[in-house]
DNA sequence: CGTGTTCGTTTACGCATGTAATCGTAATTG
DNA sequence: CAATTACGATTACATGCGTAAACGAACACG
């Protein structure tokens, strides 16, 4: 099962610190939001049921923590979207913000230092 | 109004060829998606609410095509991909592939090329 | 000890989606 | 012309999602 996208706003959340109660999620999440705390129990429970996070007890409450990683989650999304648009390769993805004039000289320095760092690991 | 997956099926046929009527359409959604007349027709009619095709009649029939580019529709989809797990940044992006060892030679090749030809175009 | 508070659990509800079936009407055909 | 066919339009219906409210049990407090 998927993970929807208010979904995911939770597991970031835990993803950038966990194990956490529900308050703790709901503190930082009804501000940015606009989230009530019915919201939040809500999101918490389907992630439990499609096993994305397991909860331990911790006396009358629980603290949640991620059972999927962010690695596997970004990798499934990304896989996905690249699969459907650009034929399962990367190249052609660079290549359209390339034409669409949405490389920035930061992206372009990085992509090159990447690629240097490829070589060096070839040899 | 987003394109939800089914639909972006559909449109992938008129993208491939335009206009074409519903009956052309499910000539090749039938075999291949194992879908009946009727979802088609359903796409199709949520595609004309969302404005993402347009309709003109021929005879007693309609003959669709696209009004939404698959360009406007790709750079939707990976901008909204690369806002929501990569910052933005597309470097990001192949750097994440690269630790998954997902970059394929041809990959590698590929935006080797696609960097040099930033350099000629640059001066 | 009863009662309010605090958690999690269950239920709700409208809208989108996937997947059609049905209806109405225009065209075709016997 | 009557019956059938071929289209599009309308309606349906289960499931998932966004967003909660209601319910129930365990504590805490007076």
């Amino acid at each position: 099962m998927s993970i929807s996208e208010a979904e995911a706003v939770v597991m970031d959340v835990l993803w950038r610190q966990a194990p956490r109660s529900a308050e703790d999620i709901l503190a930082e999440l009804g501000p940015t939001q606009g989230w009530q705390e019915g919201t939040v129990k809500s999101l918490l429970n389907r992630l439990l049921k499609k096993k994305a996070v397991k909860a331990e007890r911790d006396g009358r409450r629980y603290l949640y923590a991620p059972r999927l990683t962010r690695e596997q989650y970004v990798s499934q999304e990304s896989k996905g979207l690249i699969d459907r648009l650009f034929d399962g390769r990367i190249a052609p993805l660079v290549a359209h913000f390339s034409e669409q004039r949405k490389l920035s000289r930061r992206d372009v320095a990085d992509l090159r230092k990447l690629l240097e760092e490829l070589d060096d690991e070839q040899s």
